[in-house]
DNA sequence: GCTTTATACATTGTGCGCAATTCAATTGTG
DNA sequence: CACAATTGAATTGCGCACAATGTATAAAGC
């Protein structure tokens, strides 16, 4: 009984778990010509479907935070692959932007999805009807969960110097 | 087209990628309690299934390598949840076991399974289905990819001390 | 027996992911 | 207008995941 419990469950939360690890192993080869890593290149997807997105704009598509996001952006900006400047009517905002670079990267990841699809050896309908699942579990979750925008935490402290128009690098 | 394969493929690990986080992040209240961290709970439903585990058998249940266990290990070690000792006849081998207290946390943890589920609102049926899905892909990449196991890596190189029956800590 | 090779962990370094905190800019309120 | 509250990023700290490397022990080869 509690033994079927523990061992169902298991497999469950453990089946997605390292599903998505052995997924994000799978894009690891084929992203390294692209000098990216698989987080990178979810956040370069946004983008090449949207230029021009804020830090938080980012965080709301892809369920992350501002302290997974900066760090993650900065790297692709010493890259050269994005751009970061913070928008002049509101300071408090970071535009994220395509770099050319950013743009030719795009044709060079058009072998990706299809290589990964070939990799891990499943068919369009496999991956639809489980994408379809997947997603309505997210949903539900991040409805019935109001804890997931990025950071919308405590109330607030106060302040320091941070140079006009360039400051955070 | 490109522009849909490159939304489908969003769809595809982005949904695997994120879910996965979510769960995770369910279970994170559900195991406070328990004082333990989501991978750690998965090493302890391992544990309770089948004490006295090397850490490469751990690592083949749950596709992870010593780089990630050994730490992990030595973090429930320090809380008294398992104990680690060498092998008496091979002293290369790290026989993992749980403690007293490492045992009596599985009734702290029988409710886990199920509120969980309900956390996120699946029923049995679609759990079932979608863990079969996904063992299916997750067991033809570690067909395919030999890559997978423990620490298989390189040749080898050679000696620094380690005190015998105890250095490691 | 002694060297070579394989095995089993441990260590190091990098990059996520996330909670908690800090800070600056903006907005709202009296 | 001064002040508090809110918002948007950045920072800090910790744990996980993983590649690459290091190191000790054991098993093979000669």
């Amino acid at each position: 009984m509690t033994e079927d419990a523990f061992r169902l469950d298991r497999q469950l939360c453990f089946a997605l778990h390292a599903t998505s690890r052995a997924i994000t192993q799978a894009y690891g080869p084929l992203l390294a010509p692209l000098g990216v890593t698989y987080p990178q290149y979810l956040v370069l997807l946004v983008l090449w479907e949207q230029d021009e997105l804020t830090v938080s704009g980012l965080g709301e598509r892809l369920f992350l935070d501002s302290g997974t996001l900066t760090p993650l952006l900065k790297r692709l900006e010493t890259q050269g692959i994005v751009a970061r400047q913070r928008d002049a009517k509101d300071e408090r905002v970071v535009r994220v932007s395509l770099t050319a670079a950013g743009e030719r990267l795009r044709r060079k990841a058009e072998g990706v999805a299809h290589g990964v699809a070939c990799a891990i050896g499943v068919d369009e309908d496999e991956i639809a009807t489980l994408r379809e699942r997947l997603q309505t579990i997210l949903v539900r979750f991040h409805e019935t969960n109001p804890t997931n925008p990025t950071n919308a935490t405590n109330p607030a402290t106060r302040p320091r110097p941070r140079a006009k128009k360039q400051a955070s690098r």
